[in-house]
DNA sequence: CTGTTAGCGCTTTCAC
DNA sequence: GTGAAAGCGCTAACAG
């Protein structure tokens, strides 16, 4: 004897060809009926009877099996270097911001800073058939693995700059940002300033360099050098950077400049444990502006990294290359300078 | 004319079949071949044959494809609350680390602690087919949610622990936290103190609150009360719970229990705000033990969260649901109290 | 408006 | 060892 098979127990839960037996009506008609951009074309009382059918059997699309004809998985990944880094979150909610109103679900990865991962999860995401890839962890040394995925998938380096690379780059001025706090620094009367450089492979802190160095010289300022540079831009860098220069320099610098704000607090400790006052001996700025800082003691002097619109500027850009667009270009966006306690002018011996 | 297809055009790269017909076999054994739990099936002069073709055109799985017939999509989601907190970090680099060596991928999302967000992300992920769910967003309403999730797929809650569900809970006991921060008070001398309560709706700061106020009373010490709690655990919220205090109470406590670490900043700030001093006025212990406390002025009391440890428990305890165990169980980790510079003993009036 | 048919790329029987 | 055929759940082309 033939029975009806039992569809009720296929590996995912009910399937459209459920439903469709259910209703008595095909599997397409219920397709249709269930996709927004085509229920139009399927009669209102057989779209309802569908739509309750639905609901009653607990239906789920299975987006794999979709994904499979449409060739879109509605999906984007934003790959990130650090998630324990406070600057990448407003960038990744300026990403889910954007994304979200085209019903795309951004995921979201993570390198630790290592370019051998971020090739394997470029590699994973594009046999997962993701929409779209925004790199937020481009390295000096990524660039080859990020021109071939710009090849197959639409793919954008966002936050940390890269050059050489023909997919767009959406960032922000860190060159300006440098220049800013060198004057700054010179405008405050300091004539002996010093940086803490971020690691050298990630083009902002080079940037973020070169615009120091420049309005320094300009500015007939003189400037020290600790001949290394983190390895990470973190707390506990910055400390030893700043220790090391203690250790070796004859002279101090009234004035430091970190490459990022917690390369910025780790110096202050270091500062504090040699027995020095912040801003009455030595002057600190940091770079980015994230949440803390202006609640530190004393508040920090930062430049405000604008992450949530180049979070959002990267998805746009991203969607624009999505939808075949042609000639979309790179995106640059302005710093903005926020002097707080930490800097102050020289001579000024106020606590 | 009947030509030969061009099947280098297809939507997703090369496929199996098109590697089957560079090497004039049938895709079938391409498969089993490429597939190393079946690729000893094949003769190895075959194997490697069809390994050089796939190097050579490119291949690249397509992974929908292949979660069809497997049911699998080696993908684990981890859904967090708020990615800005730095107690998340660790938990997934934890989570990462152990199923890392099952070569599963896990992936992130976020919900901003809004239990609507949670459900269609949930949902979602079901979708999408993911293996399992480990949820850190777990707020009391959300309940519901997690244990019908719980019936598709392996699901866990961790970090944030949960009542009411019969998933397995992978947490630390913030109960006992709570306990060691009020007998660290009560050790000093204080005897006045007062917590700053984080949202009542996510069950560990309940627990918090709970360990603390039971030892409080214990060892006879009065305890203050605000009358409010944070709606977020944040640094403002900190603040302006001190705040609430300082205009509202007729006596000064001697010592805080804010609920996380952030609002322990916040509300240091509120205190040197209101012209006191930390530890000479007021002590403050925090809970988490998040990076940058222990290089605040002063350093930050407070109470170590195993975040990795958590992450990687969770995990293996999804691995175990998925891998069909049964009676799995969950799981409670022990905290660490961590005393620093924020708090002092009663009378001490050194600076 | 609805049904039929075909097929996305892959794995999996079942033959040989 | 290898191949042929079926089918996972879905959408798209084409009829009617």
């Amino acid at each position: 004897m033939h029975t009806t098979p039992n569809r009720t127990q296929t590996r995912f839960g009910p399937t459209l060809a459920d439903i469709a037996d259910d209703v008595g009506l095909s599997s397409s008609t219920v397709s249709r009926a269930l996709d927004p951009r085509r229920s139009l074309m399927v009669n209102t009382k057989t779209r309802e009877l569908i739509a309750e059918a639905a609901e009653r059997l607990g239906y789920r699309p299975h987006l794999p099996a979709r994904s499979l004809m449409t060739g879109r998985t509605q999906t984007i990944v934003v790959i990130a270097a650090d998630l324990g880094n406070p600057w990448v979150t407003p960038i990744l909610h300026g990403v889910a911001s954007r994304v979200a109103v085209d019903g795309i679900v951004p995921i979201i990865a993570e390198t630790n800073n290592d370019s051998h991962v971020l090739a394997e999860l470029i590699n994973h995401m594009l046999a997962r058939g993701v929409d779209a890839i925004i790199i937020l962890a481009a390295q000096r040394q990524d660039a080859e693995v990020i021109e071939s995925a710009g090849r197959i998938v639409p793919t954008v380096v966002a936050a940390r700059n890269l050059l050489g690379v023909s997919v767009p780059v959406v960032t922000h001025d860190d060159r300006r940002g440098g220049e800013m706090v060198a004057e700054h620094f010179a405008d405050l009367g300091h004539k002996l300033v010093v940086q803490l450089l971020g690691p050298s492979d990630v083009m902002n802190f080079l940037l973020r360099s070169e615009g120091f160095s420049t309005v320094v010289k300009r500015r007939r300022v003189r400037q020290l050098s600790i001949r290394d540079e983190a390895v990470q831009p973190t707390l506990e860098e910055g400390s030893r950077l700043m220790t090391k220069l203690f250790d070796s320099a004859s002279e101090l610098p009234t004035a430091v400049f970190a490459h990022n704000d917690a390369m910025a607090i780790g110096a202050m400790a270091a500062i504090r444990e040699h027995g020095l006052g912040i801003p009455e001996d030595i002057s600190v700025s940091g770079y980015n502006d994230m949440p803390l800082t202006e609640f530190l003691a004393p508040s920090l002097t930062t430049v405000h990294y604008p992450g949530w619109e180049v979070g959002h500027a990267a998805a746009e850009v991203a969607l624009r290359l999505l939808a075949g667009e042609q000639g979309v270009e790179s995106v640059c966006l302005d710093p903005v300078f926020i002097p707080r306690g930490s800097t102050r002018q020289m001579g000024d011996q106020r606590r």
